[in-house]
DNA sequence: CATACAAATGATTGCGCAATCATAAACATG
DNA sequence: CATGTTTATGATTGCGCAATCATTTGTATG
C-alpha cells in the first residue's frame, strides 16, 4: 500500500500523458544556458538583457525553432495583442479596405486582428459577440450602429478600448471614427446647386443616418432658396429595385426633377435602371447622386457620381486610436472623436 | 525580522497586486453552487452533466455575465479553436468571398479565423507567420504558393492541419483544394473552338500553373486540328501594359488570331486596350479570353470573356476539410484533394 | 576599500481553464 | 441486498508564460 501512494507521489508523469507540444520557453533556456525568465526578457524587453545574453537566447531560439505561445503568454500578461473587428461582412469593398488598413497597422506592433462578421441571423450575433470577446480582445473596432444594448453595456463594463467606427453619434461608447452625415447632406447640396440643378428630388432609406444626411440636405436647399423637394422613403431593405420603384412613385406623380439624390448607390442604380428604361438620357433628362461609394460606382454605366468614405483613411485612423490608447491607457479623460470627411465624385451621372 | 518574515507569507494578496479581470469559472461555480470543474463541463460537455445542474449553471452564467476565457481553455485544452487563414489580400473579391465563406462555415462550429495579410514586404512574411503560428491555430489555409521552404518545413513539423488553396499542386503540405489547370486549358480550347474560333492566339505568364493551363491548351487544339498558335511570354508580373505590349509584338509580327487566350483578366485587358487603340471591334475583328475573373470583368467595356474560380465555394470546402480534420484527426492516410473546378464565363468580348 | 546604487539575472507564483484521476450517487441484476 | 455498472460530480494538477519579488553581479563614490 504504501508502494502504491509513492508510485503516485512521485510518477506524477504517467498520471499525466498529454501529448507533448512544441518547443517552449524552458527549451530555449536549457540551449542558451539561462533561466526561462531571461529567455522571456531576451525577447519581450531586450533593453532588460545584457547583449551578450540577449545575443545568446537568440541563437537558441532559432536553433530550436521557439514560436512563443501567445495563449501562455497573453494568459499571464492579460494582453492578448489581439483586436477584434466587427463588420458586417468584408465582401464588400470599402469594408475590406477598412479592415486591410486597420490590419496593416496593427501588425507593424505586433497586433494581429480577428474579424467578427455581422451580417447574419441576429441571433447569431451574440454567440459570436461572446465567441470574440472570449479571445480576450485588447481593442475592438465596432462597425455600423448594429451593437444592441446588452452589446453596449457589456462592452463598456469591461473596459476594453472600443472604436465605433462609419459614424459621428452622440453617445459613443469610448472613441469614434467617422464623419458627419449632416455634413454630407450639406456639401451635396451646394455641390449640386452649383453645377446648376434647382429641382431636386429624394429618394432615401429611413435609417437614423439617411435620414440625419437627408434632412441637413433639405436644410441647405432651403437655404438655397429651394423649399419643395418631393421624396419618397424606401423601406429596408434598401435595393435597386426599391429604388427603382420608389422613384418611379415619384415620376409618376407628376414630378420632374432635375436631380434624384440618394441615400445608398444601391438605390441609386435603381434610379439609373428606371430612367433607361424610359429612354432617359442621364444626366441631361435626370440626373442622379448615389451615396456610399459602396458599389462599383464608377464602373456602371453612366458612372454614377457619389459620395466617397475613404476605407484606408478610416481603418488607419482606428489604428492609431487604438495603438495610442494602449501606448497610454489613462487617456480616457479626452473622449476621442476623429471626422474622417468624405469627398464627392463627380462622375458622368451628374 | 520574524514579524516581516510572517507578513509575506500570509498575505500574499499584497505580494500580487494584478488588476482584476472578468468573472471566471470559479464566480459562477460559486453562484450555481456547484464545483468550477462542473461549470466547464456544463459548458463545454452539456452531455456529461445532469439537466438540472446545466439549468442551475445556465442561469449563474447569465447573472454574473460570464465569458469563458479562451486564452485560458486553449492552454490548457491545446485547443485554440482559430483558424488562420493566409491570403495575399482581402481587398480582392475573389480572397474577400474565400475568407468569408471559410469563417462563416467555421464559426458554426464554434471556431474563429484569423488572418494573415501576406501581400507585402518579404521581410514581414516570417514576422507574420511567426505571430501567426504564436496563436496555436488549429488549423491554416494557405493561399497560393507564396510560402517559402522554411514556413514549408515549420509547417510539417508542427502537425497543424494544412488546406493548400487554389491550385492542385504535386506534393501538398497537407490537404489541398483547388482546381487542375490543366482541365482549365482544355475547357478553354473546347469552348472557344465550339464558338467556331480556329485562329487562336496565347499571350499568358511564364508561371508554372499558367504553362499548365498553356499546355493544356495546345494540347486540346492540336486533337482539334489546330497546330499553329502564336504565343507571347509576359515576363513577371503580369501587368495591363506588359499584355498589351506583347499582344502588340504578336499582331507587328503578322499574326492576325481571331481569339487571343491569356494568362490573366489582368494581361487581358491590356489586349482590350490595344485592340481600342487600333480600333477593332471586340469581339468581331478580335475575341480576347482572360482568366481567374479576379478583376471586375464584367464590368469594363466590352465586359471580358473570363474563368470565373468560385471564391465561395472554395472557402465552404476548405472549412469542411478542416472542420473534418478536427473531428477525425486519424484520417491522414487518405490525402485530400478536392478539385472545385471552375466556370467559363461568356461575355462580350468573346 | 567600505558603502551605496544600479544593472542583470534568478526563483516563485498564479493567470483561468480542462485533462486526469478519484469518488459519490443512482440504478440494475440475480 | 450484495454486487456490479453506469452517471454525475469533485479534487488536483499543469498548460506556458510573465508579474512579482529576491538575489547576485557590476560600477561609482567618498
Amino acid at each position: 500500500m504504501s508502494k502504491t501512494l509513492t508510485e503516485h507521489n512521485n510518477d506524477s508523469s504517467s498520471m499525466r500523458r498529454r501529448q507533448p507540444s512544441g518547443t517552449t520557453l524552458i527549451d530555449v533556456a536549457k540551449v542558451a544556458g539561462v533561466s526561462p525568465i531571461t529567455v522571456s526578457r531576451a525577447l519581450n524587453r531586450p533593453d532588460q538583457v545584457s547583449e551578450k545574453t540577449r545575443e545568446k537566447v537568440r541563437r537558441a531560439v532559432e536553433q530550436v525553432g521557439y514560436i512563443p505561445n501567445m495563449l501562455a503568454g497573453g494568459l499571464a500578461s492579460r494582453q492578448s495583442k489581439l483586436v477584434a473587428i466587427f463588420v458586417p461582412t468584408i465582401a464588400h469593398p470599402i469594408f475590406a479596405e477598412m479592415v486591410q488598413a486597420v490590419m496593416d497597422e496593427l501588425s507593424r506592433a505586433g497586433y494581429q486582428a480577428i474579424l467578427g462578421l455581422t451580417g447574419y441571423q441576429k441571433e447569431t450575433e451574440e454567440t459570436l459577440f461572446n465567441a470574440i470577446l472570449g479571445r480576450r480582445p485588447d481593442g475592438i473596432v465596432l462597425t455600423g450602429t448594429q451593437h444592441s444594448k446588452l452589446m453596449r453595456k457589456r462592452l463598456i463594463a469591461s473596459g476594453i478600448p472600443v472604436v465605433e467606427a462609419w459614424d459621428l453619434c452622440d453617445d459613443p461608447i469610448d472613441m469614434l471614427v467617422g464623419f458627419s452625415h449632416e455634413q454630407v447632406g450639406l456639401e451635396v447640396a451646394r455641390h449640386l446647386y452649383a453645377k446648376g440643378y434647382r429641382r431636386f428630388a429624394v429618394v432615401t432609406a429611413e435609417d437614423a443616418r439617411g435620414m440625419r444626411r437627408y434632412h441637413a440636405l433639405l436644410d441647405e436647399l432651403r437655404h438655397l432658396g429651394i423649399d419643395d423637394v418631393p421624396t419618397a422613403f424606401v423601406p429596408p431593405p434598401s435595393s435597386l429595385n426599391a429604388g427603382r420603384e420608389k422613384v418611379c412613385e415619384l415620376l409618376d406623380a407628376g414630378h420632374r426633377p432635375e436631380v434624384v439624390v440618394c441615400s445608398s448607390d444601391t438605390v441609386a442604380h435603381g434610379v439609373l435602371a428606371e430612367a433607361a428604361s424610359r429612354g432617359w438620357t442621364v444626366p441631361k433628362d435626370l440626373a442622379v447622386m448615389g451615396f456610399g461609394e459602396l458599389s462599383n460606382a464608377s464602373r456602371v454605366y453612366p458612372s454614377l457620381s457619389s459620395v466617397r468614405l475613404n476605407g484606408d483613411k478610416v481603418g488607419g485612423l482606428i489604428a492609431q486610436a487604438l495603438l495610442e490608447r494602449f501606448k497610454n491607457p489613462d487617456a480616457e479623460v479626452a473622449p476621442l472623436r476623429i471626422d474622417t470627411g468624405f469627398t464627392i465624385i463627380d462622375r458622368e451621372s451628374t
